[in-house]
RNA sequence: GUGGUUGUAGCUCAGUUGGUUAGAGCAUCGGUUUGUGGUGCCGAGGGUCGAGGGUUCGACUCCCUUCAUCCACCCCA
């Protein structure tokens, strides 16, 4: 017989009691929040069908998907001529169907589609579940991760876009990530169309999108450089960079972005628009900048686009979203606006890890352990712990007794270990003056009490 | 997919120009006057040094191959 030595698949974790207690109350706050503004939560299938998922998010993105094999006997009824090409790409539609969602949008906008009827819109829904992605994981990179979605779809207005900017100030508020930790940047894909337009190169929207996105990374030089390797004109250049160099706080952004824009792009001035109406609704203005450089890669978003960064710490983004047009239409179902927005909880509790923001937060209640000498005093414990129970006060009992002569040793080291507060000893002595024998672990001081002074005692501490 | 880092005890890591029986801390278990813990002291168990091959009298150490890992790029949460 061998043994196996254990591991995990490649970018998979487990969480301890610990780390769960720290992801948990970061769920429970974005949830607190996403209720507190009406959204309500619908869950997806692990697994989508591939014609589902599949081109929705570029090559690259179809590569990174996790395909799961067809049941049964797949081979006999796989494609010949693929197998013997040896061709991966061919074979796959013959023996695989489904695979695991890569994201929560695309199978919420099925969702819309399939259930368009029973649906009221505007529809306000939330998600939290995870998502894979075939990636070589790296630091804030997994292959399994949590995605905490909020999305609103079949409305227009731009108060949706504000109230989710609302959200996120208030999550990252509660979680302690102030406006020095993080930095909240906005911009409108269609201000970055009306720039393209402006500097004579619309047909290049994309490359000029996807090279500005890499600005903060690797430089203007670098930028320019590999904008003009895609055949973009001297004069363009020139132009996008006085575009890019430009800075100001929102308001005087917004005017040199009228100025520049309006006579030239009426895309352009519609982004310029969209998002002064939205910075005037929006509640904490000095939250938020107005960043040219944020593009975002994936080219489904079509206007107002948001992205979260960790200012002090090297990080990926932890939240990101913007809105799309067409997104339903892909199944069918044309003509619907939908904005919506992600928190990304790994590198939020990676975020949080890393400022030490846990530490400030209680995360294990205060609890009590009874510990018996012998089988009588353990069933004495019983009661006790019973009754405390029924108080809604959590209490637990060591399940061996510590019979005659035995140390407790191993008792008070277990509850050294899970953290409590508080630790019970019943032997023949408290069983005979019918008292609970209460040592307070962190001072080491012993009290007696009755079962109802113990139970006030309790609520007190908690 | 490209480039680099690191693989030695359950965990975190030492290990000199190649030299006898491979070490430490933490963790585990036991002991330290058989009713009291977290910090003391003593002791024990636990390793084919990631795997395979090569050079050598001799390899944890040098060379090749391979696997894994973490990090950076790409892309993203």
């Amino acid at each position: 017989m061998s043994k196996f030595k254990p591991a995990l698949p490649k970018g998979t974790r487990d969480f301890g009691p610990e780390v769960l207690a720290g992801r948990n109350y970061i769920i429970d706050t974005i949830k607190d929040v996403y209720e507190l503004f009406g959204f309500a939560p619908i869950e997806t299938p692990t697994m989508e069908l591939l014609s589902t998922l599949m081109g929705k998010y570029g090559d690259e993105g179809d590569q990174l998907l996790f395909k799961i094999i067809n049941s049964g006997d797949y081979l006999s009824k796989a494609d010949e001529n693929a197998l013997q090409r040896k061709s991966s790409t061919g074979l796959l539609k013959s023996i695989s169907n489904k695979g695991l969602r890569y994201d929560l949008t695309v199978p919420f906008a099925r969702y819309v589609v399939m259930n368009r009827n029973d649906i009221a819109f505007p529809f306000k829904r939330y998600q939290i579940q995870p998502v894979w992605r075939a990636d070589k994981p790296q630091k804030g990179r997994y292959r399994e991760f949590v995605q905490c979605d909020a999305d609103i779809i079949g409305s227009n207005s731009l108060l949706n876009e504000v109230e989710l900017l609302s959200i996120m100030t208030e999550v990252f508020d509660r979680l302690k990530l102030s406006k020095d930790l993080i930095e909240i940047k906005i911009n409108n894909r269609k201000v970055l169309e009306g720039i393209s337009e402006a500097i004579g190169a619309s047909d290049q929207f994309r490359d000029i999108t996807v090279a500005i996105d890499k600005l903060d990374k690797i430089g203007m030089e670098k930028v320019l450089e590999e904008l003009k390797s895609k055949n973009l004109s001297e004069e363009a250049c020139t132009k996008l960079q006085k575009f890019l160099s430009f800075s100001g706080d929102f308001a005087v952004t917004l005017d040199y972005l009228e100025k520049e824009l309006s006579p030239v792009s009426q895309t352009g001035a519609k982004g310029v628009e969209e998002l002064r109406e939205t910075f005037a609704l929006l509640e904490n203005k000095d939250r938020f900048t107005l960043d040219l450089t944020l593009a975002r890669g994936l080219n489904y978003y079509t206007g107002a686009i948001f992205e979260v960064v960790p200012k002090t710490i090297k990080m990926g983004s932890i939240s990101g979203g913007g809105r799309y047009d067409d997104l339903t239409d892909i199944f069918g179902m044309p003509d619907v606006s939908g904005v919506g927005f992600s928190f990304g909880l790994d590198r939020i509790y990676d975020t949080m890890q890393e400022l030490n923001l846990f530490s400030a937060i209680n995360l294990s209640a205060a609890s009590i352990l009874f510990i018996g000498k012998n089988e009588e005093a353990q069933l004495f414990n019983l009661d006790k712990v019973r009754q405390l129970r029924k108080k809604g006060l959590p209490a637990e009992i060591y399940p061996e007794a510590a019979i005659s002569g035995g140390k407790l040793k191993k008792q008070m080291k277990y509850a050294n270990r899970r953290n409590f507060s508080n630790v019970v000893v019943t032997g023949v002595n408290e069983m005979e003056q019918r008292i609970i024998k209460v040592k307070t672990m962190e001072t080491g001081q012993e009290n007696s009490y009755s079962i109802s002074e113990l139970i006030i005692h309790l609520q007190q501490q908690s």
